[in-house]
RNA sequence: GGAUGGAUUCCCGAGUGGCCAAAGGGGACAGACUGUAAAUCUGCUGCAAAUUGCUUCGGUGGUUCGAAUCCACCUCCAUCCA
């Protein structure tokens, strides 16, 4: 099966701008094409994800990546998809954002004998003339047409500023110069970003009478229509430090019955023969289909080691199993009173509430238990001398807990 | 620059001097049922030494025994005019 099919196949392709003249680039592997990545924040999460096993997909197949960082373009703000501005961010995070989001793609992405490029548009961004730009690039943007493009639309109830409307022109200038510099004539993104990216077709076809291409990957959305990878909490990082290898599983593991086939067509690398035996599965079978998505995912974003034991942490607390891999939380001599700590704190300290009043709530409604067994009484401490060597297994709700220690 | 409307808790949104930690809805969280799913039902949703106390209604000052509510100034947003 060639590149471009798989890649129908598995649902990944949203719009293209000339199919014909894609498939046969990508199959042939005759594309350089470049994705963007905004340094919004100092992760990437699971939007990027897709859009880098994208890149690794048509590497495989013999294509070249550019992996367009944006440093220039993350000063302006993207508006598509916000109803609301977008928070400045000062240069200094943007800088370290940047960085942030170089360590964690080249573990992806084999930029080694340039077989893949990495590069910032903050290099060519920057040093801009206003003047000379605007005499250069302005006359081929029409504002009337930007105002219908549909990322503006959104944005006409509740304000758009000059400053965010420069996006777009942004955008386009980062393509026409990447074709100029590399001979990138392809441009893969989010759904959300199709009205910018055709703003760069269509300069570069005016400045330079060259085609180009574009093609948008489908934003993956739950069954409700929300965009997965976000959680009440926030996005899902990639970064262990800001999303844990054992919640990133879990994030997984609980995706609705009617996503999971979904995700692991889009997200994982399993063969596709495979996925579509699997897509027979039917009602409670469909809690392996998700165990499945769950441990290949986590073996992408941090290694087969960790998904291992994300697993069996897992199991540990879901069914039975070996307990050793379990989220930790460590307690010290100054968190006892007389040898014991009350229930509440112990839960706050764990991180399993974010205040005393909610674990007080979480008590009174039947939700801690201590070692499998429910605890109902506020005011319930637990001696130091109980907790033993292994551990002791603190439970809020159905899904979250913490294997505390004591030093 | 001018006119008008607006800013309330995670979000939407009621509240126009005390009965307000603030209606209602959504979301989130917890319980029951389950398959670590969905749907449904119930509880709960500022903080704390918890029948009480403390801090919140864009900001700063003021009036008052008492302010989300009244006054002054400021900031931000929307719509119309320039």
């Amino acid at each position: 099966m060639k590149i471009y099919d798989e890649l129908v196949a598995r649902g990944l392709i949203a719009q293209v701008t000339d199919e014909e003249e894609i498939k046969e680039l990508i199959n042939n592997g005759k594309a350089t094409f470049y994705i963007g990545f905004d340094p919004t924040a100092d992760s990437l999460h699971v939007g990027h994800f897709m859009a880098l096993c994208l890149m690794k997909r048509l590497q495989m197949a013999g294509n070249k990546p550019i992996a367009l960082i944006g440093g220039g373009t993350g000063m302006i703000g993207d508006p598509s998809g916000r109803s609301d501005m977008r928070q400045m961010m000062t240069p200094e995070t943007i800088q370290h954002n940047c960085d942030c989001f170089k360590k964690q793609m080249e573990r992806f992405i084999d930029f080694s004998d340039g077989k893949a490029l990495m590069v910032n548009n903050a290099e060519w961004l920057m040093d801009l003339n206003y003047i000379e730009f605007l005499r250069d690039i302005g006359p081929h943007f029409s504002v009337n047409r930007m105002l219908t493009a549909e990322c503006y639309k959104q944005r006409m109830e509740k304000g758009l500023s000059f400053l965010e409307f420069n996006y777009m022109i942004m955008q386009s200038f980062d393509f026409y110069m990447l074709y100029q510099k590399y001979g990138c004539n392809m441009q893969f993104g989010g759904d959300d970003q199709w009205s910018n990216m055709l703003g760069g077709t269509e300069l570069i076809r005016r400045k330079l009478g060259k085609n180009a291409c574009a093609m948008t990957i489908t934003l993956l959305l739950n069954s409700e229509g929300k965009k997965m990878g976000k959680t009440q909490s926030g996005a899902v990082w990639l970064d262990p430090n800001k999303t844990s290898p054992f919640d990133f599983y879990q994030y997984w593991r609980n995706v609705a019955d009617a996503d999971v086939l979904k995700c692991i067509r889009m997200l994982t690398f399993l063969p596709l023969e495979q996925i579509d035996e699997m897509d027979k599965w039917e009602g409670s079978q469909l809690n392996q289909a998700k165990e499945i998505l769950a441990y290949e995912l986590t073996a992408l974003v941090h290694g087969e080691e960790e998904a291992k034991k994300a697993q069996e942490g897992a199991r540990a607390l879901f069914s039975a199993g070996n307990a050793d891999n379990m989220p930790t939380a460590e307690l010290c001599e100054e968190d006892f009173q007389e040898g014991a700590m009350d229930l509440i704190s112990m839960l706050v300290k764990a991180e399993l509430v974010t205040s005393r009043s909610e674990g007080r709530r979480a008590i009174e409604q039947g939700g801690v238990s201590v070692d499998g067994e429910k605890i109902t009484d506020i005011r319930y401490t637990v001696k130091k001398e109980d907790i033993p060597e292994d551990g002791l297994i603190l439970k809020r709700g159905k899904k979250k807990f913490k294997k505390i220690l004591c030093k």
